[in-house]
DNA sequence: GTCTATAATAGGATAGAC
DNA sequence: GTCTATCCTATTATAGAC
């Protein structure tokens, strides 16, 4: 993006950083623009309206590491109960263990939370439906798996906000290890 | 409160409004003054501290709400699934079937995430325990009652996210639905 | 206990030089 | 594509009258 200093990408990925940290509503230009290294007036240049715009790329940013790192591999050939694992394992180091907030949950909240409803809404749609074919894949009903995945990532977001709330990420660890468990059926056989 | 207006009690409801809607950082002066009736100056009268001052009263009185709605019902005697869909019909109507956000989450998440833990914890810490006497007495050891107590808040605050995100308050009301038979043993009975 | 007025600062946004 | 400088508005906070 810049003549010199950091990518589009690398840009985009430390506003990320900010928004998940403090939200919407409590990510200022000035940190934007400290984050970012970018002075505000070169933020406007690539993002001319400015912090809508910004958390837009995020959210996009967002949806395609998500696609890669979760949603697709969730979607491939192989046992069901190794893929909701991987998935698992991603989360809990995306999270950095429950010590980091979730973008998508506090983008739901605050002032927010109406402003980027297609985007929230898609990103976590294709979330639930990816896990959903893993379920599927595992021996559930199509209705039963999509059911469970939602529990899934009501779990994972509730879990965020109680281990932050209480402080303590062992909240989240528990919560993401018992996932597997209820979700899957009892025995499961996969191509 | 005022000589002839609100209530100090009803001042500090009209705040948890906002608070509850726009989180700490959407949650302005301005906003604050307008919900209430009182001009910036009266609400630094009666809380000095500003908005700190505010949001921790909101949280005072917040405490005293679910002690007395929610967390004294659930440690009642009584049958203990009786309690728990007391608790859930309750959270129901709190939260307006799903389209109502949580003050606790809006508070974990954005800039406002430490700033009042201690307030947070206990809150958080008061309703698991609530609820986990219920489920004690509904046959469960204490360390597996503590644990699905957690467990269902957890969901709670996941499904007000996934609800808000989605635009979907059907995912809320079916977390709560399948709350108590995921919460209790098989077949409990009780005094 | 509330108000009007005011200050001081932070936040969002733009102009124009380089 | 980035910067400095600037603008305007909102925001937080206070002073002082009633």
């Amino acid at each position: 993006m810049p003549a010199a200093l950091l990518s589009r990408d690398d840009v985009i990925e430390r506003l990320m950083r900010v928004v998940r940290r403090n939200g919407y509503d409590g990510a200022s230009l000035a940190e934007l623009s400290k984050a970012t290294g970018l002075g505000k007036s070169s933020l406007y240049h690539h993002f001319p309206d400015g912090k809508d715009d910004m958390v837009r790329a995020v959210l996009q940013r967002l949806e395609r590491d998500l696609r890669e790192a979760v949603f697709d591999p969730l979607r491939q050939p192989g046992p069901a109960r190794r893929r909701v694992a991987d998935m698992v394992k991603t989360l809990d180091e995306y999270y950095r263990g429950g010590r980091e907030a979730c973008v998508l949950g506090n983008l739901v909240l605050g002032t927010s939370r109406t402003r980027f409803r297609p985007q929230l809404r898609a990103i976590f749609d294709e979330w639930i439906d990816a896990l959903a074919v893993a379920l599927v894949d595992a021996g559930l009903s199509k209705a039963a798996a999509r059911r469970r995945a939602e529990d899934a990532v009501m779990r994972i977001e509730g879990a965020l906000i109680l281990a932050g709330g209480m402080d303590d990420v062992s909240l989240f660890g528990r919560a993401l290890k018992q996932l597997p468990d209820e979700l899957l059926p009892p025995t499961s056989a996969k191509p």
